[in-house]
DNA sequence: CAATAAATGAGAATTATTCTCATTTTTTAT
DNA sequence: ATAAAAAATGAGAATAATTCTCATTTATTG
């Protein structure tokens, strides 16, 4: 279990409260959250400039991804893990957003696209974002 | 050539002018754009208020593709084809957004995994998106 | 432990988008 | 074709999300 100092300090950036705090929040979920969702968490503990600068600062040492939901509601994840490597799987119903791991034939037969597409467009391209979209049929917390 | 005063009355909404400057502003383009650069190519013609309501129509016809660039800009693109699915790629210099598309075997190879992603997490599918991430290397027009 | 540097909180400023409502345009029914 | 009804528009106000400002507090350095 990863510890929040830690992570700062190997990072070096000092080590504040309001940073423990969003990184506690963000440790404490393994799936993606909403800014909303991460402010009910910390309730009020930090200041609402302080939360967008903190999370900024967590982009900028590459632990923090962040992107926008089907309604572009801007959703954050820490990423620790050098492995990590995932994509996301929404429900238009509840709003639930689910880390997928896809499968090695995917991501291979996706990495000879890149290829073409590279050479197609003389591009070089560093990442990739796939987004699955539909509805889950559980009657999961949200969709009661 | 489609026309535009034809795909809005193909579509059962009433023929305007900002309807029509802003559709002729969407053909005329290949690539997506932004919000911004659309506002620019309309010069004043339609008032902001109208050309969000105007958005917000085509997107309830179906016609219209809206999504966000890496920096969260709204990006919008017509999609007037049945056969037209394709993805994006994005240049982090320029900021240019291409439409590609992907190969036969990528596409069949997703398919297989989006079914077992959807029998995993129980979930219906039922749209996806792959975003490409990366550098122009050519001299593009905005890469000068 | 004092001095310096950095981060924070509170709210103002900014930006993107939606809303309001009086006026104008389009559609409908004659 | 025209009058009445319905819908859309423009201008700017309202709202929401994010960034900025600056006086105060907290962390780091020596």
């Amino acid at each position: 279990m990863k510890d929040s100092k830690k992570i700062l300090s190997e990072h070096k950036v000092s080590i504040t409260n309001p940073r423990i705090l969003v990184l506690e929040a963000l440790l404490d979920n393994k799936n993606p959250l909403t800014i909303d969702e991460l402010q009910s968490k910390l309730k009020n503990k930090v200041a609402k400039s302080t939360l967008y600068r903190v999370l900024n600062d967590l982009k900028n040492i590459n632990i923090l991804n962040e992107f926008t939901d089907p309604n572009n509601a801007t959703v954050v994840e820490l990423l620790l893990e050098e492995d990590s490597h995932h994509h996301h799987l929404f429900c238009s119903d509840c709003g639930e957003i689910i880390d997928i791991k896809m499968g090695e034939s995917f991501e291979s037969t996706l990495s000879k696209e890149i290829k073409r597409i590279e050479k197609k467009f003389n591009f070089i391209i560093e990442d990739h974002r796939l987004e699955l979209f539909g509805k889950c049929t559980d009657l999961c917390k949200n969709c009661i």
